[in-house]
DNA sequence: CTCGATTCTGCAAGTTCTTGCTGACTAATG
DNA sequence: CATTAGTCAGCAAGAACTTGCAGAATCGAG
């Protein structure tokens, strides 16, 4: 064939190494050795070559573009719930100084799901990934994904959920030993119907957050599985799917509810106010994450906080270091969350709480309303 | 040289077109010919030959892989205002529908930059790049970058910021109007001295809000320019900004405060508490955005709602036509934004009003402490 | 200033990939 | 059942790319 007829082939008429040894004045075969990153080429022509291909819109083969090379995938479920957001910007502070750049995937209904991101993120060729609550922390999905993923071998991080048989770093907030203190906070203001609502129970940190709020309830408040499962609501996450579950709560008589997100934890708010009640008066509400701006709601949420700087330094470390070659083990790290209590938990009505004395509406004890800081 | 020498070459070692004709049982023609997906080939046959390719671990080519849809980048500026995953989260939905996959790059303080996720994007054969609040809002950055980007040519949409000479698609929020509108609700309730608290100048949404503000300010408070210039305060973006300019608009005397975004208005809310004074009984408050939780915050904020979603659709739907060659004209398309009142805004009190007195610590009116919607 | 060592580039001979053309096969039609 | 039109894989020519080797250029030591 002529070579004209090569040339006017497509749209995209692919520059021919033979054009960017002319536009270089080199070569054919310094430009080859370039576009292959073999030695023996000058680092001035090398980059004469390179800028020759820029000049004429080559397309660089994955491998030069070595450049590039740190990229590390970041996958949250979402965005809606403000942790994931601060997640993804804390992680990809403390990935700046490792030199990765971080590429987002965030999924949405309908949209885009994670194995297809995984997918494209193969593709870019990351040097690794970092899966925040992904379908790691779902003990309904199919856990081979990762095996495969680790076999290529791809260094990979799970944040927020555990699943066994993953050979692979995971960094988790222990969510057990949060529901246990957030029970204990609100034993503690004399509750003792202490409700619990999070998300479906496929999920391995709402497994956690279920059994270490049972532990704590039967310890602490001495209150029986029957009991247990009336106060047990699993709704979906967000603020809607918490204001329904918190209604049904209310109506069984809860007055303290600890919730999975914080998220939640507005709508039980919004459902108690709805009903005429106030909080933390009539009901005292604990969140979990303590996300962005939760200082700033009304009230200021008492919620449990997840350390997510420290997650994300140490999820961060671990994924570096796995590329690097040098894995820690394989264990889960688990951080330990700490209560934060703001204004929206108060000592528990005395004619609601265990000893059903007390007057009926005497004034609230003087809510914590601290200036957030 | 020997054939075993060119196999053994590198640790990638990478698959030949023979060896992938055999695995799939094809000539290299054929082969040859679904890489560069050409036509002639029976899809079952193409499809054989993938499989092989991924068999043997053969990196398909960029081309190739086009197949998955198109990427689409989206470029935003931050996470911690939330606005900014409000729009990433919406935007991924309108694109979802579309086929195309969107790709989030956020920058971070000392992270990587515009650019270098430009550069990225390109290597990545994106289709198209949506810039929320880019480097395009800011006069003093060089514009050149897009014009080089469509001359490509690469559709790009921009978010709120306008330049001028750059060919593409502008969708705003009409921050003009925003602040003519805020500033309006103030002066209807009563408030002469009204200060505005947004970001440094050199970003266009910026200089549009003090336009708006100064144009309404002179109209409906009869307030001159040195006054004006008085209760001006330009600050960082961020709680902190808003704290430190509130507090010295406060002390010259300001009741009400449009704010250049919610988080802003947060701070300023903070400022007004920590001088003892209440919101909205001694100082109004409008924040601008409308990000989400804002209906929950104490007090709810009064604030200038920008259409995320309607914004969101049409930069979507523009960047499609572009992509697909049906460019619609390239103007600025400017989203009206409304005034959400919530309770952080309310009557001035008297003796705070025209007649300067300056802010007094007497006990704030009863609060409109409404129940978030 | 000369010489040798070293680095770098181009030549040319490979190897690999692309593509026009051909013929085999299939399905529809007479 | 024969014919025709269309599709599709393979052949093989040759274009594109790679690489061993040798000569040119550079640099430092003597």
């Amino acid at each position: 064939m002529r070579k004209n007829l090569a040339v006017s082939y497509s749209a995209a008429m692919r520059a021919r190494l033979s054009d960017i040894a002319q536009q270089a004045d080199v070569s054919e075969a310094t430009v080859s050795r370039v576009l292959n990153d073999r030695p023996g080429v000058a680092p001035e022509t090398r980059q004469a070559v390179l800028t020759a291909l820029d000049v004429l819109g080559y397309e660089r083969p994955a491998r030069l573009r070595k450049r590039s090379a740190g990229l590390v995938g970041l996958v949250v479920p979402e965005l809606d719930n403000p942790i994931f957001p601060a997640f993804a910007q804390i992680i990809e502070s403390a990935l700046a100084p490792t030199g990765y750049t971080p590429v987002l995937c965030t999924q949405t209904p309908g949209g885009v799901r994670e194995d297809e991101y995984v997918e494209m993120l193969l593709d870019r060729q990351v040097s690794g990934i970092v899966f925040v609550s992904g379908l790691h922390a779902d003990t309904a999905a199919d856990h081979d994904r990762y095996r495969t993923l680790l076999a290529r071998p791809l260094p990979i991080v799970m944040i927020n959920g555990y699943a066994p048989g993953i050979p692979a770093p995971f960094v988790s907030c222990d969510d057990r030993e949060a529901a246990e203190l957030a029970v204990a906070h609100l034993v503690a203001l004399g509750h003792r119907r202490i409700g619990l609502i999070t998300g479906p129970d496929r999920f391995v940190p709402v497994q956690r957050k279920v059994s270490g709020y049972k532990a704590a309830m039967e310890r602490l408040a001495g209150v029986d599985d029957d009991e247990l499962a009336e106060l047990t609501e699993l709704s979906l996450f967000g603020v809607e799917g918490g204001e329904a579950a918190a209604g049904r709560l209310i109506e069984r008589g809860a007055t303290g509810i600890v919730c999975g997100s914080d998220l939640m934890a507005l709508g039980a708010i919004r459902a108690a106010r709805q009903r005429g009640m106030s909080v933390p008066e009539d009901l005292s509400v604990v969140g979990y994450d303590d996300s962005p701006l939760m200082a700033f709601t009304d009230p200021p949420l008492t919620t449990m906080r997840q350390p997510v700087a420290a997650m994300a330094v140490a999820a961060v470390r671990a994924l570096v270091d796995e590329i690097n070659g040098h894995g820690a083990p394989h264990s889960e790290y688990l951080f330990r969350p700490e209560l934060v209590v703001r204004g929206s938990t108060a000592v528990a009505r005395q004619d609601a709480a265990s000893t059903q004395s007390g007057p009926g509406r005497q004034r609230p004890t003087p809510s914590a309303l601290a200036v957030p800081a």
